[in-house]
DNA sequence: TTGAAAGCGTTACCAC
DNA sequence: GTGGTAACGCTTTCAA
C-alpha cells in the first residue's frame, strides 16, 4: 500500500508544530485564523486524511459500530428488512466519519460471542441490538460490558435506548378495513413465538379484533419466511386435515371444516402472505374472492404479485437512520431518549376485498 | 465502557516484560515454554484480549476489509447474493482476526469515494470488487491506491486477484437440456450490459445455442428484478405489440406474431425469471405447457414457486469464503493465484419441459 | 497563539 | 531468554 500523507508532515509544509495542525483541522479554538487557513491549504495540497488508526488509539474510540445478524445466512436473502435498515445506518454513520461493521452468525450463542469479541478487541463503540427476542441474552450481556447499544422495536421496558415504530395503530386500521368489508372470520400467521416483534404484532391483531367484537380466531405460528406461509395456508385452507397442529384462540372456529374457514388472514410478514397466496392459488382458494390476505413490512415485491399485497408499510430506513442517530448520541454519553417513528400505515391493495357470502 | 486489561497487566501480573507477553501470545520464539505458558496463564486469568487499536497503529493493519454495495439500497433485499456471499466471508474473515466493514452507496460515482475515504482513513487492508462492470472505475482506483483487492467474477483479464465461478458450462447444459425438449424458439431475459456477469451470461446462452445449431433468438433487456422479469414476459408473451423494444438477434424470430413466441426462455436470473412466470401466467401463457423457463442463482424461492423454477445453482458462500481468502492472502503480501470454483450446475425442476407441438 | 511532550496499546528491534 | 525502548499517528495537556 502507497505511503500516506501523515500529521508530520503537514505541519512541516505549514512550517508549524503538529499539534496546532491537529487543533485547527478539528476545528478548535486556539490556533488564529490566519494560520489555521495556511494549516488546512497544506493539508490539502498534500491530500491529507487523518488515520483512524492513530485517531482510534487516543481518542479511545473505534469510530466504528457493530451490526450482527443472528439468523441463518439467508436472512440478509429473504428479509428485506436489512437492506433499507443498513442504507438507514449508513446515512448518518458515514456523515459522522463512522463505519459499520457487520458480523452474521447463525447459532445464537456463537452470536453472544461474536458481541464479546467486537467489545474486547475495541472493535466498535456500540452495537445495535436488532431481532430482539424475549428476555433476550444480549442486553444483560452489553449492560455488563459496558457497552452502548441501542434496540431495534424492544419490546416495552426496554432498559436501553431504543428506536420503536408502532404497529398497532395500522394493525387496528386493517382489522377496521376487514371488519368493514364484513368479515367474520379471521385467521393470523404469525411470526415464532419467541421474537418480541412476532408477539406483538400476535397481540395487537387479537386486540383490535376483540375491540371491535370480533373472534380472533385461529393463529398458525409460521417463521416468516415464504414457504412457512404456504404452509400456514395448507393448515388453514387445505383440506389435508393438518389443521390439528394450528394453535386455537378461545372458544375459536375449527380450520378443518370448509365452511368455517377464515375469510381474513393476517399474516406477519410480506414474504409469508405472498407464500400463503402462492398456496392459497395452488388450493383452488381464490384471493381475494374467498379469502383475504394482509401482510406486514411493505416490500417491493408485494407490488408485483397479484392480487397486489395489501399490506402494512414500515419505514425500515427510517429506522436504521434513527437506530444510528441514537447509538452515536449514546457513545457520546448524552442523554439519549428514544425515537418513535411514525407508525406503520396501512396500504389497501388487492388483496383484500369483501367477505365472501 | 468498562476499563479493559492490558498488555501492561498481564506483564505485571506474569512478572516479565510487555515485550515478552506479545511474544509469548503470538507465538512467536524467543520465550522459554515455561515463561510461555506463565504469560498465558496470566492472560487467561484476566481475560486480556488485545486491543486492535494498538494492534493496527503499531502493526500498519487495520485488520478489516471492505464491501462496497454500490446500487441501489434495496439490492440486499431482493438479491440473494449477498446474504450468503457475506455468510462466506465471514466465515474466513472472522477467524483471522478480521472484521468486514460495509458501506452502502447509491450512485457510482460516490462509490468510488467510498473506496477512497476507506484507503485514505487506513481503515481497510482490503476490499472486495463485487458487481463488476465494464471498464469498472474501481480497478483503476485500486491500482492507484495501492489497495488490495479481489474481483469477484470479473472479466476475462482482469487484472487483479480474482475468485471464478464458470457460467458457461452449466448453460451448456440448459441449452442441451432445452434442445432435448424439442424446443426451436429461443429468447433470453438479459440483465443490464454494463455487467460483466450479464454480459457474460448472454454471451454463453447465445454461444451454445449456435453451437447445437439453434436460432439464438430474441434477446430482451431486464435489470435482475422481479419486476424487469414480469415486464419482460408482457414484451415477449404479452398481444401488446409493446415487442417493438426488444433487442432482435441476426435473422431471429418476431415477438409480436404469437405462432412465433419463443418456447424456451432464460432468464439471468431467478427472481426475474419468478417475475416473468408470474406475468406469463397473468397473460393466460402456460408454464412450462406453452413456455419453458429457467432461471439462474439457485435461490430458495425458486423451490417454492409453482412451477418450480429450472436454473442454474450457484455457490455464493463458497465465492465469498474464496474470496477473503485471496483478499487476505494479498494483504499479506503472498501470491496470489485465482481461485476457480466448480462451475454453476443445472437443476432441472418444473419450469420447462417438451416443447409445445 | 504556539510548540513540546506525554500518552494511547501494541509490535519489533536491540541490548543485556 | 529476557527486558528496555522506539515507533506507529494522533489528541490533549501544559509551558512558553
Amino acid at each position: 500500500m502507497a505511503e500516506r500523507v501523515t500529521i508530520v508532515e503537514v505541519a512541516a509544509r505549514a512550517g508549524v508544530a503538529i499539534s496546532s495542525v491537529s487543533s485547527a483541522l478539528n476545528d478548535r479554538p486556539g490556533v488564529s485564523e490566519q494560520t489555521r487557513a495556511r494549516i488546512k491549504q497544506a493539508a490539502d495540497d498534500l491530500g491529507f486524511v487523518p488515520s483512524v488508526r492513530g485517531r482510534s488509539l487516543s481518542a479511545k474510540r473505534a469510530f466504528a459500530v457493530g451490526l450482527v445478524v443472528h439468523r441463518d445466512p439467508f436472512v440478509l436473502e429473504s428479509d428485506p428488512f436489512f437492506g433499507s435498515f443498513i442504507g438507514g445506518l449508513e446515512s448518518v454513520l458515514d456523515p459522522r466519519g463512522y463505519a459499520l461493521i457487520l458480523q452474521m452468525g447463525s447459532a445464537a450463542d456463537e452470536t453472544l460471542d461474536r458481541y464479546r469479541r467486537l467489545a474486547a478487541g475495541r472493535r466498535v463503540d456500540g452495537v445495535f441490538l436488532n431481532e430482539l427476542v424475549v428476555d433476550d441474552p444480549r442486553v444483560p450481556l452489553v449492560q455488563q460490558l459496558g457497552l452502548p447499544a441501542v434496540g431495534v422495536n424492544p419490546a416495552a421496558g426496554f432498559p436501553l435506548p431504543a428506536v420503536r415504530q408502532d404497529d398497532s395503530a395500522g394493525i387496528r386500521e386493517l382489522v377496521d378495513h376487514l371488519v368493514a368489508l364484513g368479515h367474520r372470520r379471521f385467521a393470523h400467521v404469525s411470526g415464532p413465538d419467541r421474537f418480541v416483534h412476532a408477539r406483538r404484532r400476535s397481540a395487537a391483531w387479537r386486540d383490535a379484533l376483540v375491540a371491535a367484537d370480533r373472534d380472533p380466531g385461529v393463529v398458525v405460528e409460521a417463521d416468516f419466511t415464504y414457504d412457512g406461509g404456504a404452509r400456514a395456508a395448507a393448515q388453514l385452507l387445505g383440506g389435508g386435515g393438518a389443521g390439528g397442529s394450528a394453535r386455537v384462540g378461545d372458544g375459536s372456529v375449527r380450520v378443518d371444516d370448509p365452511s368455517e374457514r377464515p375469510t381474513a388472514v393476517f399474516c406477519a410478514n410480506d414474504l409469508a402472505a405472498i407464500g400463503f397466496m402462492a398456496e392459497a392459488d395452488r388450493l383452488g382458494v381464490r384471493v381475494p374472492d374467498d379469502v383475504s390476505v394482509a401482510g406486514f413490512d411493505g416490500i417491493e415485491l408485494g407490488t408485483y404479485v397479484r392480487p397486489a399485497l395489501t399490506t402494512l408499510t414500515t419505514a425500515p430506513r427510517l429506522i436504521g437512520a434513527e437506530a444510528a442517530r441514537l447509538l452515536l448520541a449514546a457513545v457520546d454519553g448524552d442523554p439519549v431518549p428514544d425515537a418513535e417513528i411514525d407508525h406503520a400505515r396501512l396500504l389497501v391493495r388487492a388483496s383484500t376485498a369483501p367477505a365472501p357470502r
